[in-house]
DNA sequence: GTGAAAGCGCTAACAT
DNA sequence: ATGTTAGCGCTTTCAC
């Protein structure tokens, strides 16, 4: 900024409010100054500025990794929220700085903002650490996360209507006239816990009991669901229909179905999670439970800049939606 | 720190020495200051930090955005490179700033780099605009592109080996015994243009004239594969195989094929690209070619610091591979 | 309309 | 072993 002043043969005050469209410098430096700016590939030292002005244009986005189910940012889920997420930063102005972190320390998080890196976090997946994100928040740390609403929580949650998407899983399955229904997942994981609960609903409205052996606490990596069914077919459990907690289950759930000679959706409904894009291509064409990704990154950014803002900010839920393709097909069920 | 300072007694500089493990400082006030900082959930402002000492360690990660074509974050193949990188960056303690870019307007990624936002620049796709990624380089901005190489290219590359893989793709076909390969892709592209040179390499090879109605200009978007395959049809063009540019666009590819009553592989054979976690789950799991992703992440990160470290850098080829799944199996081919 | 000077939070000479 | 001081690149009072 010094050469600019230089070499346009004002003070850098000038320079600083002509870049900054200050009204109060003259139109003709200003231009002057602009054009020496860009021919000089010049751009303010952002780091510079936010120092000075004791602002910051940055979020940090942070994606729990897993050390023992590995699930890290291999859930196209991921990549669709990650996407999302950008387009609602851009659309704000604000810069993304992207990290991943062991999920059993979600506290580390917080590491962005106390240096100053960030504004604010926005944290993809609640894992297991409830603990943690409240002792963030009760540290006025301005964080979402991405995930379920619990009792006793003192963070602010950005997440799809769990409970209701198990329910409509459930009740489409059992509509269909399924009577055994597996359900895959880590009832440890809240969002999991949640999609469960909207599973037991749906069964109990139908009075229905709800047999043990059906649930089934599979991991999100793929490989789970595949050793799942194996375990399922090699005890001989009966059993006509799977809700499985992600795509990628239900897709794995599918082929592995295959290899034990059980039809899609003819001996086994399948029902997932998530609505990827692959969901739509894969074969047979699966039925899911849609979520808003889209809206689910601007709700975590708005809800983030509330919360920085000042503002009391509330858990937000966004509708799930069933999708019904192929693999739930209403078929004659075998005997 | 300046209130730690006064906590501990001491001046800032102390402060400041003790929490960078400087050996200057006595033991015991040391770890006074860094308990102190603990407690008080203290961070050294890293923006500050860095103003002073003139570094950074902060990495743009650029993912252009074609508004033509929509081919965004959608390909699951990004986001195995977006963990790959994630992977090398952290290990070499660099923070990522992740962002999106107009993909006509590649040139305006070195704004991380004029605004001290970034050390370098790591952009993930070198689409049509070879001419503004050489100017980036004859500026001096440090940046790496995941791309191909071309002829008089100032740019470094990282980049699998398109030739060889397209010809890998085409051999294996060949050797099946298919004789009428289509060939899917957009050959405006660089990395799609070498694919495609391979193909025809392969076929130059094999003594086989090489059919202008077998090359069918694709975008990287699901859906051109779909009307791909219903034109072909439509056209009444005969094929006993597909080489499609990417996995995604080969998975779209069988599925429509399916519609027409064509199998895969007896009636046409399918070859991908990229090997996507999905594939190896896809019905029939999909022949392909592998980029080995994991060393990918490594070589443009430390491409990248070899060139911010004043080296000359050259372009990196990574190994490609064809992994056979069922999509290509020898079948007695239909008459 | 423009310039001089102070200070954002930090570190590194240079003292002591 | 610790304190003093200057300055990283910028913005913004306060003068003029």
């Amino acid at each position: 900024m010094v050469d600019i002043a230089r070499l346009a043969g004002v003070s850098t005050s000038t320079v600083s409010r002509a870049l900054n469209q200050s009204s109060l410098v003259n139109e003709e430096t200003r231009i002057r100054i602009a054009e020496l700016a860009r021919s000089l590939n010049y751009s303010i030292n952002i780091g510079a500025k936010n120092l000075r002005l004791g602002q910051n244009r940055t979020v940090a986005v942070v994606v729990p990794y897993d050390a023992q189910t590995q699930q890290h940012l291999s859930d196209p889920f991921f990549l669709s929220m990650l996407g999302s997420l950008a387009d609602a930063l851009t659309e704000q102005g604000l810069d993304m700085l992207l990290s991943r972190i062991d999920a059993e320390r979600l506290d580390t998080a917080a590491h962005f903002y106390d240096a100053g890196r960030a504004i604010g976090i926005i944290l993809i997946g609640q894992w297991r650490h409830h603990d943690q994100l409240n002792e963030l928040a009760s540290r006025r740390v301005p964080v979402v996360v991405w995930g379920a609403q619990l009792p006793q929580q003192l963070y602010c949650t950005v997440g799809s209507d769990n409970v209701h998407g198990g329910f409509l899983a459930t009740e489409h399955l059992l509509a269909l006239g399924r009577r055994k229904i597996v359900f895959f997942g880590d009832t440890n994981l809240p969002e999991v816990a949640q999609r469960f609960e909207g599973y037991r609903n749906a069964l109990a409205q139908n009075n229905m009991e709800f047999d043990p052996l059906l649930c089934v606490p599979v991991s999100f990596i793929a490989e789970s669901a595949k050793e799942a069914v194996h375990d399922l077919c090699r005890r001989n459990v009966a059993f006509d229909a799977i809700f499985a907690c992600s795509d990628l289950l239900a897709m794995m759930a599918i082929n592995t179905l295959r290899e034990h000679n059980l039809h899609v959706p003819q001996d086994v409904a399948v029902v997932g999670y998530d609505d990827i894009e692959l969901a739509r291509y894969f074969h047979p064409p699966l039925t899911t439970i849609g979520q808003p990704i889209q809206s689910a990154g601007h709700a975590l950014v708005n809800s983030l800049l509330s919360q920085i803002n000042g503002d009391r900010v509330k858990p937000q839920f966004l509708p799930t939606q069933l999708i019904v393709r192929a693999t739930s097909k209403r078929t004659a069920l075998p005997d």
